[in-house]
DNA sequence: CTCATTGCAAAGGATTTGCACTAAT
DNA sequence: ATTAGTGCAAATCCTTTGCAATGAG
């Protein structure tokens, strides 16, 4: 789906529930929606300065809030002190494994995770969108590069 | 191990590294090594008041900062606009619901977790350090939000 | 004695809110 | 015409920082 399309929904979804579609809202609506990455409520500040269309820092923050109600974005929290908004279609659910040393992480799936994500949901009385499994550890190869290095220091 | 004990380790800690020890520190740790669930500045502020050792604001997140470069403490953020603090061997690996809507979180637990954690790390020669299992949904609370703004859209 | 810590108050940064004004439907 | 949205500035909330006084080693 295209950035265009989704501001399209936006401006739909807006209209279904006799809400304006006032310039700013679309504005907004055009950064957050086609944004590659997550966005900050300040980036979508400055990008709207730069692109000739300002807005009131509580009119972005308002309407980041509706655009999280439309169900287009979600909000997330990295803990550095604010939010960060990005595309509810961007979370594909997956499991993945990430390497703490190099960084690298891949892909891997297990039968067992799906269920098990109902499982918790339910429990919680949560309705699960995506979810998300991060493996953290160390792959074989810096594995055996971490005992190279070990070796080399108790020489 | 027993809040007694990891008092003694950051005072051990502390000694080591020739910071001193002053009756604030071992105030705030006896609080947060004692505490069975996470715990706000804020929580840690007030119970330090409410044993008749109160403790200045700044001091209060200094000493935290200094509970987590000890290892002995982590920092944890629930979206909920400030940051949490626990045992960092209560930290073990969990799973979290987070809603989208409100960017809150709760950890949750399932035995089921840990042994696909192992299945998977073992299937691709991983060493599993953690895991952070995350699901992206809407609480209840937002769910039921949600559909009375609906239904005032409608009408 | 010396140097780090303490505590207060002020500063900071993200987000929200009050309110008069403006504009979408 | 209505009703909601906008923007500004002030207000909040958590957290950090400056600085003189204090206390641990």
């Amino acid at each position: 789906m295209a950035a265009r399309e989704r501001v399209t929904r936006f401006r739909d979804w807006l209209h279904d529930h006799g809400l304006p579609a006032t310039p700013q809202r679309i504005a907004i609506a055009e950064v957050v929606l086609g944004a590659a990455e997550t966005i900050s409520a300040d980036e979508v500040a400055h990008t709207l300065a730069a692109r000739g269309t300002p807005a009131g820092t509580a009119t972005v923050y308002r309407t980041l809030d509706v655009l999280v109600a439309s169900g287009l974005v979600i909000a997330r929290d990295f803990a550095e002190g604010f939010r960060r908004f990005e595309l509810a279609d961007a979370h594909a659910s997956r499991a993945q494994l990430l390497c703490t040393v190099c960084g690298h992480g891949e892909d891997v799936v297990d039968d067992g995770l799906t269920p098990l994500a109902e499982r918790l949901a339910r429990a919680h009385e949560y309705e699960i969108e995506h979810y998300r499994l991060q493996l953290l550890g160390t792959c074989a190869a810096c594995r055996a590069l971490d005992s190279r290095l070990s070796t080399l220091g108790n020489s």
